[in-house]
DNA sequence: CCGTAAAGCTAATACTATTAGCTTTACGGG
DNA sequence: CCCGTAAAGCTAATAGTATTAGCTTTACGG
């Protein structure tokens, strides 16, 4: 019998293509055994538990959303960027509903790499807040709001919480041209 | 041996109680049956299962959430009433950080109680927004926008989501300043 | 006061993660 | 070329989760 030949990075993102398609919360080291043509054990070689792998996870999808949301924010300024990244980042959640949830949580301070994804992340964000003359306390706090309503969009779409027939996609242009306007008029 | 005289109605309520304790992921069926001091298939005589009981906690907790923005509403109007309902729905989250998560599910459609618990909330921030001259499809996607940015806020604070200094609570006004100047400058 | 329905129990099944300890593979140095 | 070793895989065992089946006992109403 041939082995495997699996690594750490390998398990990690087939654990990511695993949780896409049956759900963050149903994602199972037995189900990613079965995949990666191992025994379940086996995966301990790899990866130190299930809580582990989750915030492996949450690295790898912190780094995802921030390359799209910067890619997204590229060439753009105002309230075309704030668009192109808001739109971005409900993409992203859309396309990758597995790995999206796994962003929420917190990274490890022991982990630069996930540290540094979420601060690019956060940049990219903090930067079309310049163009609407928004700095310091202002602009974390405008951040901060920017992530809450897309964040909260996504999740009370992704769980069916808008019952209404109302289009979602016009809800969610409306909600990123009230930020626009909130951050055109912001009162610090 | 005395017998417990559990009701549904017990069951879920302890279940509630437990969930704020361990928080909503650890609330286990183990663990209520201790709590309750019986065994724990005895519980399966009040609730169909694991399931069903996040269900009906979801309509307990939608219909103190219900209740709590109602009486924030109560005799106010414009912005006064919009700070209060935010202030009461974050508050809310903080009081019950096991109930809070329940209520992201959806209504089973089978259970009228909770439909229209989940209307009453939904209808006191509705409500507000006729102040701001807001009705029709602009109203629903300013509702929409109120639920978005205000659960996505106590999701991210709830998560350790907000890593720089900046004091959250401001944070939490600023946002609700941003919604006040949103719905000021609606243009649908 | 006794029959019955419900409320509780024990036992068993099928999942989950995790740890211990063994076997085997692959690879690099003599 | 071979062989020693570290890593990669395995099986077995433990403990926790939910769930179902089927039995016993309690409480209550006719």
């Amino acid at each position: 019998m041939p082995r495997a030949g699996l690594t750490p990075q390998t398990v990690v993102r087939e654990a990511a293509v695993l949780a896409d398609e049956v759900g963050h919360d149903r994602l199972t080291l037995a189900a990613l055994a079965a995949r990666l043509g191992v025994a379940l054990p086996s995966l301990y070689k790899h990866v130190k538990g299930i809580d582990a792998l989750y915030q492996k996870l949450s690295a790898l999808a912190t780094a995802e959303v921030a390359a799209e949301l910067t890619r997204a924010a590229a060439g753009r300024a105002g309230g075309d960027a704030l668009r192109a990244v808001a739109a971005a980042f409900r993409s992203y959640a859309r396309r990758h509903p597995g790995r999206y949830p796994a962003t929420q949580r917190a990274p490890d301070p022991a982990d630069p790499e996930h540290l540094a994804a979420g601060e690019q992340a956060v940049g990219a964000i903090y930067a079309i807040l310049r163009g609407y003359g928004l700095s310091g306390d202002a602009a974390v706090d405008a951040t901060r709001m920017f992530r809450a309503a897309v964040h909260g969009f996504i999740a009370l779409e992704a769980a069916g919480g808008f019952g209404l027939p109302r289009d979602v996609d016009r809800s969610f242009d409306q909600l990123v041209a009230g930020l626009d306007t909130a951050y055109r008029n912001w009162r610090s």
